[in-house]
DNA sequence: TCTGGGGTCCTAGGACCC
DNA sequence: TCTGGGGTCCTAGGACCC
């Protein structure tokens, strides 16, 4: 039997998500910035028709801004991240086969729906995630991820289509598949777009009939694997239980470039931190650490990128030991006469923590941090903020994000709950 | 003058994604 | 003044082995 997707995508998730909590806001234009307020990084459609790419540097459209009345958001993660958890509830309820692909889409499989049933049930589930949630989503289907990709795209750009669009079933996909740009493909982004060019292929009707070796040939089995999913065959199969992070990483930039070695330490140790957390909560354990610090890659004055690798004694997820190892690396980076304006934490040969050969010395100590860092979490968790910290995380942050348009905490903080004055109307 | 061949493992970097 | 952050997979090439 073939396998059908589906391919449930939030419309401009962020933008949305900010429009839950002021309903006002609906029909007007509405951007998200990314951290430190820095780029466009969600549009609704009127801030799209407004002309507003995304990415673009927020100071570069300060006049559209004005002209069109856009409302602007600093980026609000711990919202972003509830509200997404609730779809995904919906989701999991109505198709337990179903993939988490990214905060704002997920993959079901719906080959058990009959074919006649497929169109509205996707109709259904579309009002049922906006009834509850209030988040607007496109639902597209196919045989193969790559099919209900696009079929999604088309959902989304077809206003007759009302978000919900299916290969499967359709009297005459070819034809469809002759209106898609080859940059829609998921998967195809500048160079292969380039490739597809100079190789006189113009749509993805067109890849999808091209000679399938001569891909292999030019872009090896990630080429081939395009050609063969347009044509109906299953190359990325539905991924239900995602492997634990192989590498995690948290860098940001400053709120304003850092001179003194002592801040860069703070910053620094504090994402060092964040990656423990991570490594915490997947359960594993790492056995090496990087740190780079660099400048601002647009200054004109002195530049300086660098990076050190530490790998540990000892495979460890515990903040203290990796801040430890972290600041030994970060020290011998460190160069005087700089302005840092980005640091950041990677961690990779992540490993399992389970089993692991340690030395009895090392057990006893390890253990005991291991129950201080579980209590740590968990008031962390609970107060959803940064309550308890180690010492040279510093608690000042002065270099901590801008984010001067950040709406409240309203689904994940007490004290930023929405308040309904009933008297008033 | 002649100078193997096949295999594995690791890493860096490219390309892409949201 | 102001320019995001966090990932995955694949490939090519070097090192090393027998």
């Amino acid at each position: 039997m073939n396998k059908i997707f589906a391919l449930v995508d939030c419309n401009n998730f962020y933008a949305s998500c900010e429009r839950i909590f002021h309903p006002s806001l609906g029909g007007k234009p509405v951007v998200v910035l990314s951290n430190n307020d820095g780029c466009v990084i969600a549009r609704s459609e009127e801030a799209k028709r407004a002309g507003i790419k995304m990415a673009v540097p927020v100071f570069e459209i300060s006049d559209l801004i004005k002209q069109h009345g856009v409302h602007v958001f600093s980026t609000n993660y711990a919202l972003y991240g509830d509200i997404s958890q609730r779809v995904m509830n919906i989701l999991a309820e109505s198709s337990p086969d179903m993939e988490i692909y990214s905060i704002d889409e997920a993959f079901l499989d719906l080959s058990a729906i009959s074919l006649n049933q497929l169109q509205n049930h996707a109709i259904a589930l579309q009002s049922k995630i906006l009834k509850w949630t209030g988040i607007p989503v496109s639902i597209g289907i196919g045989y193969t991820k790559i099919q209900a990709k696009l079929a999604n795209h088309i959902a989304k750009t077809d206003p007759d289509r009302h978000g919900v669009f299916s290969l499967v079933g359709h009297p005459d996909p070819d034809s469809v598949l002759e209106e898609i740009p080859l940059n829609e493909i998921w998967g195809v982004g500048e160079k292969y777009s380039a490739f597809f060019e100079g190789a006189g292929i113009a749509s993805a009707r067109e890849l999808k009939y091209c000679d399938e070796n001569r891909i292999r040939e030019k872009l090896g089995v990630v080429g081939q694997r395009l050609v063969l999913e347009l044509r109906g065959t299953v190359c990325y199969p539905l991924n239900q239980n995602p492997a634990n992070k192989k590498e995690i990483c948290t860098s940001r930039s400053f709120g304003r470039p850092l001179t003194k070695y002592e801040e860069l330490e703070a910053a620094t140790a504090d994402y060092v931190d964040k990656v423990a957390r991570k490594l915490r909560k997947q359960k594993s354990l790492a056995q090496s650490v990087l740190i780079f610090i660099m400048t601002n890659k647009y200054d004109t004055g002195p530049k300086y990128v660098n990076y050190k690798i530490v790998k540990l004694p000892v495979p460890t997820n515990q903040s203290h030991e990796l801040i430890h190892f972290a600041l030994i690396a970060l020290k011998s980076l460190y160069r005087e006469g700089f302005r840092y304006k980005k640091s950041g934490a990677i961690v990779s040969e992540v490993i399992p923590d389970a089993g692991q050969q340690t030395s009895l010395w090392d057990e006893k100590g390890r253990a005991k941090h291991k129950k201080l860092l579980k209590v740590i979490d968990k008031i962390n968790e609970n107060a959803g903020l940064d309550v308890v910290k180690f010492a040279v995380q510093d608690t000042d942050s002065s270099w901590g994000m801008r984010q001067h348009h950040l709406s409240p905490h309203y689904t994940t903080r007490w004290n930023d709950i929405l308040e309904i004055n009933l008297d008033d109307h």
